[in-house]
DNA sequence: TTGGCCATGTCAGCGACTGACATGAGTGAC
DNA sequence: GTCACTCATGTCAGTCGCTGACATGGCCAA
């Protein structure tokens, strides 16, 4: 069974779904390509329209043009293929926290709170995807879960990468912690606003808050 | 079916499994009481003993000596037992915010710090349930997001409290996310320790370091 | 005694996820 | 040119998490 064999009602609106590919006429291999891309997209669109739950990986896969085992070749599980994007964001962070001068070591908090603007083009060009997946995750307890998960192996990434640079553990861990809950609140301001360049302001914003907050006590 | 006819294997350890109610001569209701409990231990012991992926919903009502459909009325889903107590943490704390005297909503960060305090003796008197209950979220990612969720419920919690308090929104945001990281971190270095009351008082310390990292940069 | 309450049991079914094996275009070796 | 090998995908059967609908039978109040 090939790509253009396939014949059921959903085929044509999964392989149209995304503007690129319309000269399909020669150099096509066996199959459509770009399959996760296409789930991530298909998966992103149902999850809006309907939800989560009432989203079932059947529907993702057939609106994708695959079958539903080939979701789970390309995802571990029905949540992952909101978030498995994020593993780049903490590459990102966590180069630069490595990459920082030597000097920089020595106020931990500091570092990651720069390390944190290096992640905010990541965002700036995909303002429009953040919102529309902001949404998804709000409205559903379960893809909060993996969101904070995510968050958590981030705030691990830095303080391991501050572990890395000679910082205390329990230092590194708190600086760690601190960084993506500063990273959260920024980010719901930014999400929150109209501005897709402010995510840099809007995390600065919170970190001045917090840390006048913890001088208080 | 009665309680007492049940026959298969595993039955009898589960009526024996914990040591109260050895007189179970007369005033026998219809059911063995306390099915609710006898799962949150079933359920702890088989996820250490197995793991937590290897335990069927099944394997741990056959403990219990009920059904799996019993299970599923007493808790959301085969995660969720290891969690539905934290409901009553989270009120404590909820509560110790609110009562505090007026003038403590003019530091917001302290308040919330010194709300912790109040979950300390939730946690000294069962100091070895929850080292066992840490390992075995600590072996599984599925049950940390859940931890994770739970966290940020009780974030949440502590911030609608101050808000409630007059505290602005952000701030309360921010102190709610920031205890909770505070706590998180004192939990762990109470539960690698060996004293059962030093909850508060690595809590206390995990606050003065995020204090001090705050104020370097 | 009767009748309703309610915790539990029973059963059927959906959907998430997995392992094992099949298929067939693309690719390089000869 | 064809042979063998790869590898993304399809196919199929099965387990387990979870739910709705209905049955059961001690208990308690009228």
């Amino acid at each position: 069974m090939s790509a253009t064999d396939m014949s059921d009602d959903s085929t044509d609106v999964s392989i149209c779904h995304h503007g690129e590919f319309q000269p399909r006429i020669v150099d096509m291999g066996r199959w459509e390509p770009d399959a996760s891309g296409r789930l991530r997209r298909a998966a992103l669109d149902l999850y809006s329209e309907r939800g989560f739950e009432q989203t079932t990986v059947q529907d993702i896969a057939d609106r994708a043009g695959v079958t539903e085992r080939t979701f789970f070749r390309y995802f571990t599980d029905k949540r992952e293929v909101l978030f498995d994007g994020l593993h780049a964001l903490e590459d990102v962070i966590v180069a630069a926290v490595m990459s920082a001068p030597a000097e920089a070591s020595a106020k931990p908090m500091k570092l990651a709170m720069d390390s944190l603007q290096a992640a905010t083009p990541f965002f700036a060009e995909r303002y429009d995807y953040a919102k529309q997946r902001a949404g998804v995750i709000a409205a559903n307890p379960g893809l909060q879960e993996r969101e904070f998960l995510k968050l958590s192996s981030m705030a691990l990434g830095v303080a391991t990468a501050l572990k890395a640079r000679g910082v205390g553990d329990s230092a590194a861990d708190i600086a760690g912690d601190t960084a993506v809950v500063v990273f959260q609140q920024g980010f719901q301001r930014w999400i929150g606003g109209s501005d897709p360049d402010a995510l840099g302001r809007c995390m600065r914003e919170a970190y001045d808050e917090l840390a006048a907050l913890a001088a208080q006590g």
